[in-house]
DNA sequence: CGGATTTGACCATA
DNA sequence: TATGGTCAAATCCG
């Protein structure tokens, strides 16, 4: 019980991290696809954006899998208790089409915790949503969104989540996220071609490249697919500000700011031995989540994030 | 016309 | 029984 505990404090410190470790990953995607107009004697390495993609991809496989495990661990426990639609013994006048749905119906157990992630400004994560229901909630000024990936019927991606704004600012959206995209797993989902550039620098987006999130107004404008395909897989999250955390850990939310990194402090750290084995550490990644029991993530990180000085 | 969204109903859980 | 999560028919939209 008490290792039970400890395992799940265990994987709530580890996907902070990882989350932690995304967001840089992002900011040096975005930096790196900054370099691109400037071609010549500036310009990022060749495959340099391909490592830092891969280096997001194994962020995000790693984070839903930290998650993965301990929920799907108490979806076991509640569905135990839960009667199979066959001994539930609907009405004798239930039309079949309705027992079909019930049995269809997967419900998460209230018990159930996703990631939670406090957004400004946006409900925009980079990945594309379908709604499929709306809720007021009691208590609450503002309706719950209910949205799962648009690729659940070509790829049995069972990612989803909620999107509430707060009551005490209506700016900010709390997203909850529940189970991990494989959508964009084994190339089922192309990654983004590259160049790709994400304006992280400026709140306004100016400076003429393409920026992150794309401009909008409206609080249910919706990205277009368009626009969305080209970070499916990579999430950019490019918001002033992100907050994120277990949904039932208070205490282990945590913030980060992004802040625009002179690219020429990025260069003066490729080709370093510290570069060589930051990249050798994400590449490590690949090799599958047993490694990770042997990698250390905290003073990866750690590393990572004050070397780019984005702390 | 096909895909996405809306919305009322259904159902599980506390 | 109240509340919240999901379904699916109806509706909207490009």
């Amino acid at each position: 019980m008490a290792a039970m505990a400890a395992a799940g404090t265990l994987a709530c410190s580890a996907s902070e991290l990882v989350a932690r470790g995304r967001e840089s990953a992002a900011v040096l995607q975005a930096m790196l696809g900054q370099l691109q107009p400037a071609a010549g004697a500036g310009a990022a390495p060749h495959g340099l954006r391909d490592l830092a993609e891969q280096i997001l991809r194994c962020c995000d496989r790693a984070l839903a899998a930290l998650l993965s495990d301990h929920t799907e661990t108490e979806e076991e426990d509640t569905s135990r208790k839960r009667k199979p639609v066959s001994e539930r013994g609907g009405p004798a006048d239930v039309p079949p089409a309705a027992m079909m749905r019930s049995s269809k119906r997967m419900r998460l157990s209230r018990r159930e915790r996703g990631t939670r992630v406090e957004k400004k400004g946006t409900m925009e994560d980079g990945f594309i949503w379908r709604k499929y229901g709306q809720k007021d909630i009691h208590g609450s000024n503002y309706p719950r969104l209910y949205f799962r990936c648009t690729y659940k019927d070509d790829h049995g991606c069972m990612a989803r989540r909620q999107v509430q704004q707060s009551d005490a600012d209506p700016s900010v959206y709390l997203i909850t996220y529940f189970h991990e995209h494989t959508c964009c797993r084994d190339g089922a989902v192309e990654p983004p071609p590259a160049p790709f550039v994400i304006n992280f620098g400026s709140k306004n987006g100016s400076g003429g490249s393409p920026s992150w999130p794309p401009s909008c107004d409206d609080d249910d404008c919706m990205v277009s697919p368009e626009t969305t395909k080209l970070a499916l897989c990579n999430s950019p999250e490019g918001d002033e500000e992100l907050r994120a955390g277990t949904a039932d850990e208070e205490d282990a939310e945590f913030t980060v700011k992004q802040q625009s990194t002179p690219v020429h402090e990025l260069m003066g750290i490729l080709g370093s031995p510290e570069w060589d084995a930051m990249a050798a550490g994400c590449l490590d990644w690949e090799l599958g989540y047993d490694e990770m029991s042997s990698f250390d993530v905290d003073g990866f990180f750690r590393y990572d994030i004050d070397y780019l000085g984005l702390l």
